[in-house]
Parts: C-alpha cells; structure tokens; sequence
RNA sequence: GCCCGGGUGGCGGAACUGGUAGACGCGUCGGAUUCAAAAUCCGAUUCUGGUGACAGAGUGCGAGUUCGAGUCUCGCCCCGGGCACCA
C-alpha cells in the first residue's frame, strides 16, 4: 500500500467503480424505504459553497441510511426556470434556452466530481417539456374545479422599458435597468386558491414532528388565521347620504370604544369615486400607489394621510369619525378599510400624532390604571376603561358582549380570517412554463385541451429587454378555440417558478411516468429528509406542501404532507458575510476540489459547523481538514504494513481500555450522526480516536493489533458517509472486497463500555474544588465520604458545617456550607 | 416595522435533559528532525496573579430563579433570515 495519500488517483478510481456497479441507481423492493432529498439547485453556471454544504450533507445522510440497510432514493435535478438566464440572454446575447443546459452539464459534472451518491437515471430539468406538461395538466383540473382564478393584480411597471419588473429589479423606487420611476399597474392576473386549504395548511403543521418548531412557527404566523369581528360603519357627510357602509375588520373589537377615526387605501372604491371629483385626493392616490407594496416598506414608510369630506358614525357612541385616505393601508389585504384605535394600536398612534387626532385609551394596564399612551400605543389585552357599560369586562367578555350586540344589529359578523393570500401565479416573463390558457373572443378564457399538452415554449429566442417576447410571436400567440374553433389567443404570461419546484420531489420517484404521478409515488413518498436553505422557510415550503395536496385532491397522491422532516441549513460565510460576487469574498469549490480533493472540502463543510448554523469558511482550516485525511492514510498504511488480522470481539487490560474507546466512539458518532444531525462533533470525536490510535504501540499476534484492526474498520465505516473515496480504498486495504457504503454501519458492543471507577467533580458552594476517583457502583454515602476526605476540599469547607450535600450519580458532588 | 433565529478563547466551534465552560480543528509560541527550509512529529496555549500547588474573573449587556445558569425567566444591545415577482 502507498504510503502517502493521492486523493486524485484514488477519488478517479473509486468513482469508476461506483459508476461500474451503477451503485446509486434504486427501485422499489421490501427493504424499509428512504427517501433523502437536498433542494434541487438552480443552473447558476457552476457550485457554489452553498450547494456543496446542501449536498454533502443529503449525501451522508443518505448513505448512513443505507449503511444502515435501507433503500435509499437519493436524485438530483434542476430548477431550471427563472430570471437569471434571461439576464444573461440580455447580456450576453444567448438563448435562456441553450444558457441553461450548458450550465446543467457544467454544474452536473461538478456534482459527480463532489461524488454525490445520486440516482442520476432520474435527473429532470424543469425547462423540458417532458416536465412541465404536468404541471400545465395539473392547472387544467384546478382550473375546472375553480382552485385557479383570474382577478387584477399590481405589478411593477418599467415606463421606459415597457415591461413588468421582479420586487428585486426595483432598487430605491427605480427600475434596476432603465432607472425610470417604477409605476404601480393593475393587470389581470391568474391565482391559485391556497386560502381555501388555509386551516388544512395550518393545522397539518402539527403532524410534521421532524420540521424545526422555528419553521412552523413563521409558517403559523404567515398564515395568520384570527378571529375577529366585521363591522359595519355608517357613512355621513354633505354629499354622500347614500353610501355603502364601510366595513372594516378587526381583531380587537374590545377596543371598538377607542376607535377615533377611519383609515381608507387609496383604491377603496369610495376614495376613487370621490378622486374623480377631487384633483388633490387624486394626486395623493397617484402618490400612494408609486410606492410600492412590499409590507417591509409599507411598515416603515412615513404615515401620511389626506382627509375625506365624509365622516363614519361609531357603532356604538354614534359619534362622527374623520375618515382618512391613508399610505399604510392597501386594498389588497382585508376590505381596504381600517378603525383605528391609536391608543391600542402603535400605527394608528404615529397617524394620529401626525395628524393631532385624539388619543382615548380604552383598556387599563396590569395594574388596572388607564395606561400611559403620550410616548406609545398600549397593544396588552387588559380591563376596559372609558367604554361605557362595557366597562371592567376584560378581552374576552367584551369580544363577546360586543359582537352579540352589533349582530343583533345587523352591524357586524363574527369572522375567521387569514393574513394568507391567494397565490399569484403569473408572470409576465419570457423563460418559464406557459399557462396552458387560450383567450376567445366569445368563450371567454378557455383551458389547452389535455391532448394539446404540452403548451411548448418556443426555445430559439433570446429576449433583448424589453419584456417576454412571446406576445410579439403570432405563431405561439394565434390558436383557434379549443372550444368554438373562431380565431383566438394563447396567454402568454408564464408560470411563477414556485409552480416548478412545487411537485419535483413527488416526480422523482416516477420521472418517466406517463402521467404527473404513479403508483411509484405512493412507494417512495413522502420525503423521509427534506434539506435545504433557511431562506425557503415559508414561500417555497408552503406552496410544496399545497400542491401535495392539490395532487392529492385530484387523486394522485395519499400523503397530506410532503416532507416529513426538515432541516434546515445555514449559510456559508466568508470574513463573517454571505459570499457574494460584490463583496469579492468568494471561494470557488473547484479550485478546492482540484488542491485538496472531494473528500477534503466534503469533510470540512461538516466539520466547520452543525448544519443549521452558518458556516465560516476558513482555508486553513480545509487544509486541516487534509491533514487529517492525509494522518489517517498513513495509520493505516503503518497497520497494514504490521499486518491485518481478524478484528477484535473482546480485549483485557490496557487494550480494553483501548477497546472501549472504539466503542464509546461508536455509539457518540451513531447518535451524532443517526440522531442528532451534528457531523462536527461525529468528526471530532473520530479525530480522538485516530490520535488516540497514532498513540499505540502495536504488533503482530499483539492484542493492541486486534483491537486497532477493530477500530479502524469502524473509523472508515463511519467516516465513510462524509468522505466516502478515500474510506472506500481504506476499507479494501484493510483487507475487505467490495464497497464500503455495502458494509454494515457498526454498532457498539455494551460489554466494552463497562468501567470500573469513574471520576467525579466535587464542588463546595457550588465552585469546582476537587476530582475524585470512586468505583462505579459506589452509594451517595462512600461518593461523599470520599469527597469530604479531599484535601482541597476540606481546606474550603474550613471547619464549616455542610448544610447540604448534593449527589448527581456519575457526574457531580456539591457541598453546601 | 412585523415574524423567526443567533451572539462562548486570537479564530471556527464543543458543552445533547439546569451539573467539570472551552472537546475537536485552526492559528500562535516552544522543541525534535533538517546544512537550511517546506512537510512531518512532540509539547504549551481563556484572561489575571503566583516558580508552583492554587486562587480570582469569565459564555453580547443588565436584573432574576436555583445548592448550582452558556443552558431557564424578564428587560435591553448587536448580527443574520423572511416579508408574497431573486431562487
């Protein structure tokens, strides 16, 4: 055996063999299932850290797993629909079409480089017909069942380019190209029901026990689902008599006695009738609706508001209220319409500041007195105050007494609502999936008929800028009606590319399948580990887990939910910042690759950092990494050279105590790596074993020689999964045939970790005085009499009487004085 | 602004259920090897005081619960993720 490790020849040469075995390619059989899934990447053009870390770490999830004797489905696929391959189409004058494929074979061969143990016969692209097709199907059936729908939307608008903008193409306002002051336009727009599965959404994240609770809490609270009231307020003022009540939603009606004054978006309907009359309340409208609608401005922007000639009457006082148009107020989420109680609600307090209106605080603080509410709102439920003869009843009763009232009335309904919104599915991009929809004259928006599918998007084009260029294409846009035959028009927005990744994992257990799904879906799912980046958290999850159940609606699914457990990976840091083109901190996988070799970059990304946390990318530290590698080869080597022998089954003396560190290795290493999802510390603790091995003096026919026989068998089995080439080679010269990933994963021999003594801290008033060597089996008497006969100890307990005496079986003795 | 995380030596991190703070790795320092260097190997390495045994301090800041708090509670500060058209 070579002494010295060369991970090129050996990384090359075990990769042949797996590829010689066709090793990683699966199918149904009896054995217990795995299916072990790392989000599927987007064709970037080549790796990045981030991916490494993602893959790596499915990879030795799912060899663990099949260490330990399970099928383990593992593919690898692309996202390969999206912005970016338009941006390069406008740069550098290439076809998305052809940009995208030649990053998928640049980026597959450097996965099979990392030497990721996929199932490579399932690959799928996204952009290939082949695929989507299943979902233009799929929005066909939910088009029939009334789950999509078509209603106006605002998009970003481009007045200079003429074209639609993504949230991030608008940088201060502006759009990123053209730097012309981005407008807010209402086009129509198709959506997916989600809010009708918005309980099962919600209340399904009790079953998903292996999802991180931080996941499921930001799903719940995304989601939003409350109960409140719906209250009418009458409408006074000169000219409008006749109004229609405006309505507002509110999940505080115990503070309805608070309420001083009214709030209106913009495109409320009762603001635009009025606009037309009003040229300063057009202007300010014209105002809010430039400014965009991302909730993260819309919460800091500056409250501004511009009041109506019309007042609302209080439901209970009678009272005249002022009503605003007001800029933090959006059509779009509940009825456009808010009361607003500023002394309970700290945005309707900054307004009313503003604008000198008053402040009555309704409910009393924990003490029962009338809150102060000169510097801030009081949110707190309490006991109400100032509200008449609701007085003194607490949230709960006057939610009730005041709802049962305004009902009676006719005023008000009790409502559940959600802060979810309906999903929007279009686009109005260029390179994505068509939405298999044929616009007629007569018929109306008609579905592409399932023997018409798929709608194919036309892959010679290479968009120049100003906006998709499918609407200018009267080949892909002129189509006769599927359902009267008249001359007609294909829509021509593209699919959101949440739709793409929505479904891909249930695919790849049937990627040829002549339907979306088959019965080997209902095999390999659900995914027994989902692994991805933090940043998917709510949208990309949440969509995933409504198309399984849309699948299942339909009938191509059983399971409710698709993931049964997450986790969730941080980021890749470098000098303490996301890597990133801008900020030139970026490490190039390759380069490492070719320096070091896979099984280096793959044991330091587990190394650096447990999984969920970010990652601090450090060279040195990879080249640490490599001297580890490169220490462990050279053991082997050294033992091999000794001469292999049968492994160990049991030991005496000083090669027991070696024996039951292998163990204690063992079993730390299959809980960290089984259980706990936490590689650097499995690592760590095989590095202590290797040291501790480097340190025996070992024979041939010597019982040390057995028992390192043992130990290093189980340090490439276990290392196997994180750096699998060179444990590979190691496990055949350790004198076994085969593959390593085909051994067992080893399992700890209880007898080795009996000890005899133990060693226990002793404390006095709770500070570390002493260590004290007591048998194993000693009672809390002989453990305190042998800490109180401590030297060090009874110098701090100076003659003082112990007042308690604590006694923690196998860790700890604490003298109370 | 709202929701969700995180903060421990010079650095990455460990401490899993409230029980020895700093495992493992990096870096640094000292030594061996070498003509010399690289590589490799051995040793030291939280800070302060002490030759030492040992003592004191210490897990973002401030309080609290407890025999005992990095871990639990409350209030702050800072950093990161998400906020619906980046993926």
């Amino acid at each position: 055996m070579d002494t010295s490790y060369r991970f090129d020849a050996i990384e090359s040469d075990v990769q042949a063999r797996w590829e010689a075995a066709d090793a990683f390619r699966v199918v149904a059989d009896d054995r217990e299932k795995f299916y072990c899934l790392s989000m599927f990447p987007y064709p970037s053009g080549k790796l990045h850290m981030g991916h490494v870390r993602n893959y790596t770490i499915g990879d030795v999830i799912s060899r663990y797993h099949r260490m330990c004797g399970r099928n383990v489905l593992q593919p690898m696929g692309w996202d390969a629909f999206g912005l970016p391959a338009e941006n390069a189409a406008i740069k550098n004058g290439v076809p998305p079409a052809k940009w995208t494929r030649e990053n998928i074979a640049a980026m597959r061969a450097q996965l099979k480089q990392l030497g990721f143990a996929y199932d490579w016969s399932r690959e799928i692209a996204t952009c290939d017909p082949s695929y989507y097709r299943w979902e233009q199907w799929l929005f066909t059936k939910l088009f029939e069942k009334g789950l999509v729908y078509r209603k106006e939307s605002v998009v970003n608008w481009d007045p200079v380019d003429q074209t639609v903008l993504a949230n991030e193409q608008v940088v201060e306002g502006r759009g990123w190209r053209s730097g012309a002051l981005v407008e807010q336009r209402a086009i129509p727009q198709w959506f997916a029901r989600i809010t009708d599965y918005a309980d099962e959404l919600l209340d399904d994240l009790d079953q998903l026990d292996g999802w991180p609770e931080a996941v499921k809490t930001m799903q719940a609270n995304w989601i939003g689902r409350s109960t409140g009231l719906e209250i009418d307020f009458a409408v006074a003022g000169q000219a409008s008599e006749s109004a229609e009540p405006l309505t507002v939603y509110t999940t505080r009606p115990d503070t309805l006695h608070g309420a001083t004054y009214m709030a209106l978006a913009a495109d409320h309907p009762l603001v635009a009738a009025r606009a037309a009359t009003d040229p300063a309340l057009a202007a300010f409208c014209e105002e809010c609706r430039t400014a965009g609608t991302a909730e993260a401005e819309l919460a800091t922007r500056e409250k501004k508001g511009y009041r109506l000639d019309i007042e609302a009457i209080h439901p209970l006082s009678g009272e005249a209220l002022p009503v605003f148009v007001a800029n933090f107020v959006l059509m779009g989420y509940g009825t456009g319409a808010v009361m607003s109680v500023p002394a309970h609600d700290q945005r309707d307090w900054e307004f009313a500041t503003a604008y000198d209106l008053p402040i009555i605080p309704v409910v009393a603080d924990v003490d029962g007195q009338a809150p102060d509410v000169s510097a801030a709102a009081a949110a707190e439920k309490g006991v109400l105050i100032n509200s008449g003869e609701d007085d003194g009843k607490d949230f709960g009763a006057a939610f009730a007494d005041i709802a049962d009232r305004l009902e009676a009335r006719g005023v008000a309904r009790r409502k559940t609502q959600y802060r979810l919104r309906d999903w929007g599915l279009s686009r109005q991009r260029y390179w994505g999936a068509p939405i298999p929809i044929i616009h007629c004259d007569d018929c109306g928006p008609v579905a592409v008929p399932e023997a018409d599918l798929p709608v194919e998007l036309p892959e010679d084009v290479t968009p120049e800028g100003a906006g998709s260029p499918l609407p200018d294409m009267p080949e892909f846009v002129n189509v006769d009606c599927p359902a009267c035959g008249q001359p007609a028009r294909r829509e021509t927005d593209t699919f959101d590319t949440f739709m793409e990744s929505s479904w891909y994992f249930a695919r790849f257990t049937c990627p040829d399948a002549g339907a979306m799904l088959d019965e080997r879906a209902d095999y390999w799912m659900a995914v027994d580990q989902y692994i991805g980046g933090i940043e998917h958290a709510i949208l990309h999850l949440l969509y995933a887990r409504f198309f399984q159940k849309l699948m299942r609606d339909v009938g191509l699914a059983t399971h409710d939910e698709p993931f049964k457990a997450l986790l969730t990976q941080g980021m890749v840091l470098k000098d303490g910042a996301k890597m990133s083109k801008s900020k030139g901190n970026t490490v190039d996988p390759q380069t490492l690759i070719e320096t070091y070799g896979a099984d280096t970059v793959r044991l330091f990304s587990m190394f650096a950092a447990p999984p969920d946390q970010s990652l601090e990318w450090s060279d040195a530290g990879v080249e640490g990494a490599n001297r580890f590698l490169n220490r462990l080869w050279k053991l082997v080597a050294v033992h091999v050279e000794a001469g292999i022998t049968a492994p160990a089954s049991h030991a005496e003396g000083e090669a027991a105590e070696l024996r039951r560190k292998v163990h204690e290795t063992i079993a730390k290493v299959g809980d960290d790596v089984g259980r706990r999802y936490t590689f650097n510390t499995a690592i760590a603790a095989i590095m202590e074993l290797v040291n501790a091995l480097g340190r025996v003096e070992a024979a041939p026919g010597n019982a040390l020689q057995a028992v390192r026989q043992e130990a290093l068998e189980a340090v490439v089995a276990m290392l196997a999964p994180i750096a699998p080439h060179i444990c590979d080679a190691l496990w055949r010269a350790l004198g076994h045939e085969g593959l390593v990933m085909d051994a067992a994963w080893p399992t700890a021999d209880e007898g080795a970790l009996v000890r005899d003594t133990l060693t226990l801290v002793v404390q006095v008033n709770g500070k570390v005085r002493a260590r004290i060597e007591v048998p194993a089996d000693a009672d809390r008497d002989t453990v305190a009499e042998t800490a109180l006969a401590d030297e060090n100890v009874i110098r701090h307990i100076d003659g003082q009487r112990i007042k308690k005496t604590i006694v923690v079986p196998g860790k700890l003795v604490n003298l109370v004085v």
